[in-house]
DNA sequence: CGACCGTTTGATGACCGTCAATCAGGGTGG
DNA sequence: CCACCCTGATTGACGGTCATCAAACGGTCG
């Protein structure tokens, strides 16, 4: 456990500004705001179901992503989230999780209490309305999943969520020119999107032969941006982004 | 276009105390709210994709629910809405619709200004945070939905949308004994939960041949609970109810 | 170099979509 | 009062997308 600077809270600053506009006095008081940080190993979980979590989590580095278990190992991934996120934050007034948070990657974490941030929300009311803004957009990604899943071909689905993650992740500056880190196996794709791993596979091998996508390293590239984006019938205005994404 | 009385807003108030707790003060600052109120006919858009909407719209009488469409006619519900629900609450913060809204059955609306709940929310604490735990819920059952449409079975899902929904009007007062009004036709439970409305037809057949489910004139009955809710996997946990349901 | 995790491949078939008719009930008009 | 119509429910035939099971493969790391 250390204790929060201006640095740490980088991420979290960015986030919000590319959601939201913030007063320099809300800036400020974010950055104030008292946190501990933990370093998790991949694939531990941060929250589950049922627990009544008395913080958030901000995401620094590394990737999370939430997710539900049903009966007979079924899974459900909800989202996918990069530094600047906080993933839980709708605990803030949801007292019991309902569904579990955990790590994709190895993630270094920022604990913040809810009192602070009940604080904050009180005090500067543009802090909470670019919080509550951030749960909505939260919601506006929920509504694109979901049509996706119900209505979106397995290619399509696959497609939308390249797309949206490296959307995601440009609008925050780790992403550019097409290109991203991307940690995610198959398994967990087909957990969000409601596919099997090998169905999964065949898809993408298929993006693949088809040119629109690529791999270098651990990073994504997307060769076919329009191709891409086409298939996946991606726009981003549920994103509800401040400020434009480069293309 | 009327004026709001007490006894108009009387739903949003019953919905609102379903999920938080409000002070004497911030009722009483709901109930001034100012709404006009009008009435629409069935499938009729109340807002559309893409525009800019600068009021809120309360359900009075009726039901509503939200959509997105697709390519080549595809569609998906995003969500069904009963008297007391602010289905585009959303909108008080993020301007542009990413979805469209709608009635399904013939509705009495009330319309209140942006405005108008900015200024409730900045004088009122926790009237905010009950509009804000509103849209968490919200959020909260897109999840749900999420991982049915992704992971239940056609069987689990219409299961599950039966249980929620007796549960949802039964929080407002609307729906006891395990009976309840159902306007949804089989296409839009279709469209509802990404399935086809012949095989929603045949799935619920076999409800009602097990003897899960029958119909009354215009009411749904759920003759056995339990055992719709465990073929559903049904957890009423995720809809953040302050007050237990009737069972 | 072996273990492990994630990816890849093959075979089989179930679940559910599509297309196309038909049926049934409530509302309307002659 | 009944023919007509419209919407929604129902049925049948057929096939595709995608799940499941099982095994092999490959890169990475200790």
């Amino acid at each position: 456990m250390s204790s929060a600077s201006d640095a740490e809270l980088a991420p979290l600053i960015r986030k919000l500004e590319s959601i939201a506009t913030l007063s320099d006095a809300a800036r400020h008081a974010v950055c104030e705001l008292p946190m501990s940080v933990r370093v998790l190993e991949p694939e531990h979980d941060i929250a589950r179901d049922k627990e009544q979590p008395a913080h958030c989590c901000v995401v620094l580095t590394g990737w999370a992503y939430r997710y539900k278990l049903l009966n007979e190992g079924r899974r459900q991934i909800l989202s996918f989230h990069v530094p600047g996120d906080v993933p839980d934050l709708q605990s803030l007034h949801l007292k019991v999780m309902d569904h579990s948070l955990a790590t994709l990657t190895q993630c270094r974490l920022g604990f913040i209490p809810h009192e602070s941030l009940h604080a904050l929300c009180l005090h500067f009311p543009d802090a909470a309305t670019a919080l509550w803004r951030d749960t909505l957009v939260d919601a506006a990604i929920f509504r694109e999943w979901m049509t996706g899943i119900g209505r979106r071909t397995a290619h399509g689905r696959i497609a939308h969520v390249f797309c949206e993650m490296y959307v995601k992740l440009n609008a925050v500056g780790l992403a550019e020119n097409h290109r991203c880190l991307w940690p995610v196996t198959q398994v967990n794709i087909g957990d969000a999107l409601g596919l099997s791993n090998v169905h999964v596979n065949r898809v993408m091998q298929d993006l693949r032969a088809q040119g629109m996508i690529g791999r270098q390293g651990r990073e994504l590239i997307i060769h076919d941006w329009d191709a891409l984006c086409a298939l996946g019938e991606f726009d981003e205005t549920y994103m509800h982004l401040e400020r434009k994404a480069a293309a």
